[in-house]
DNA sequence: TGTTTCTTGTAATTATGCTTACATTTACAG
DNA sequence: CTGTAAATGTAAGCATAATTACAAGAAACA
């Protein structure tokens, strides 16, 4: 068993307070280098009082600060010392071959190209009308992409009022149609590669005056034909199925510049969701 | 021209005296750690002063020890945090504090942190006993990770038989659990901060005998107790929620590798489902 | 060899860092 | 709503670290 300053926060987690786990998640932050300066500036850093790093890491088993800062040093030392540890690679320990490293190389080349891709402008746009809760918003995805608009429909749904999912897999989706007007909005994942029961799906909505917000890959699905915007993103991997990494990237971002916009409101749906799920806390400090 | 402590050291090598080449020479011995204590420790490993030290750190360009110390800090920090990490901003259009280029940044450094954490032979471990077709694989997820277990869930099933998913937000896992038995596998999504609905069945099933995979975040869920195997995954991010991009990767890196190790059986059973979606190609080429 | 300058250590001073004690606040149980 | 316990910060005191001042010793030059 390991005894690195990381593992005995870890294995401590549990008796730390509220102000020990915010310390602790600075420390793991960038480690090891964080716990290096004093113990001033560390508590600075974590935005805690002084005494508190003291007591901390005597919690997790070292006598005092001095102790502590003397076990991160041992582990710089044996991290740098070890020739292995050039770092051109992601895991460390790992053959560049690997299939670690081969997928991470082959997914961060995928969010360079996507974001590279991708019109700032465009993007505002899209949030700006998902930010606006005068519209509805529908969420559809395909066979892979299900899961991403599932993803994208839960957080929305806590952000936002009107937000519905429709499974466009499912013989129900007709009906959601229905009741489809004028400013709807339907976000819909796609990749070309895969079947293609959005297409159908998006005609219809653009008819009944909804626009459309398509997530979908770089050869881009037909249904970019009647979108009012089309975002790319790389799914390439070293695998016989693509990696939707990059998706799942821009997924989050768009969640977080809309709720960013809505603030005011997402902050009183949130607190009263939390109340719902009053055994445990859910989200993360209010900023 | 650098300005790495090292580089100063050697320039001013001329100017420097005897006790202060001795220091020098201890320094640079194992550099950059040997600097990292106070300066009385330092000066003992040399064997000189501690006004000697002093005195070589401010001639060689440091307004003092504390400045020198703070320099080999930084050293340190980006010896550590590789080269990978530098990058132009993502987004070239939009401003750095777009959260387009806020949210990538702090993505990226999640699954660089993510990836040096995760132990190799670990990793490899988890995805022998998956590729196992001796043995069952069962799959769950919490409230956020439902999503990415249900996307691993249907690759895997792809991959090999006897893939079954369990809905823990469900009254219906304890019946699946009656099945289970000596040897089957069940990879847990379990994030520490939400609900661990999951806690219950882990301990259930490791009474009957499975073996559990469990994906969590850095603070790791209780689960962890239970699990066999456990991989932890950075999901900061510069939102009110977390950012599960780093599990999808190393998600998506399991199914590959597994995918790997069971090649031929896996390229029958894609076939067969190809055959099933007659009208459309579903896969990629097989490669 | 005597004088001067440079080097280096010792000792004193100052600054900073670390810890302990205590008071305030917050959360929780009755 | 009140009392109790836990958490956390403030402030004081103590310890260590870093710098400065100074003096002893070594090397260089006359």
């Amino acid at each position: 068993m390991e005894n690195t300053a990381q593992e005995l926060i870890k294995r401590a987690y549990d008796t730390l307070t509220r102000a020990e786990r915010q310390l602790a998640g600075v420390i793991l932050e960038n480690y090891p280098t964080s716990g290096m300066g004093s113990i001033t500036r560390l508590a600075e850093k974590a935005d805690v009082s002084t005494p508190t790093v003291a007591r901390m890491v005597q919690k997790i088993g070292y006598s005092g600060f001095p102790e502590f800062q003397e076990a991160l040093r041992a582990e710089v030392e044996a991290a740098m010392s070890d020739p292995i540890a050039k770092h051109d690679t992601w895991s460390r320990d790992a053959p560049d071959a690997h299939i670690l490293n081969r997928f991470a190389d082959s997914v961060l080349s995928n969010i360079r190209q996507t974001l590279a891709g991708i019109d700032v402008a465009t993007f505002d746009r899209a949030t700006d009308m998902l930010a606006d809760k005068s519209r509805r918003v529908f969420v559809t995805g395909g066979r892979i992409t299900h899961t991403l608009s599932e993803y994208f429909h839960l957080h929305m749904q806590v952000i936002r009022r009107d937000v519905r999912h429709i499974r466009s897999t499912s013989n129900a989706w007709p009906h959601a149609l229905l009741d489809m007007e004028q400013g709807d909005i339907v976000v819909i994942y796609d990749i070309r590669r895969y079947e293609n029961s959005a297409l159908r799906l998006a005609e219809i909505a653009t008819a009944r005056g909804a626009e459309i917000i398509l997530i979908t890959d770089q050869w881009q699905s037909p249904v970019a034909a009647f979108a009012a915007i089309t975002l790319n993103c790389r799914i390439e991997a070293p695998s016989a199925w693509d990696s939707t990494v990059a998706m799942m990237l821009l997924t989050e971002t768009i969640i977080a510049a809309v709720q960013e916009k809505n603030w005011d409101d997402t902050r009183a749906r949130m607190s009263e969701l939390e109340a719902m799920f009053d055994r445990t806390r859910i989200f993360r400090k209010f900023v």
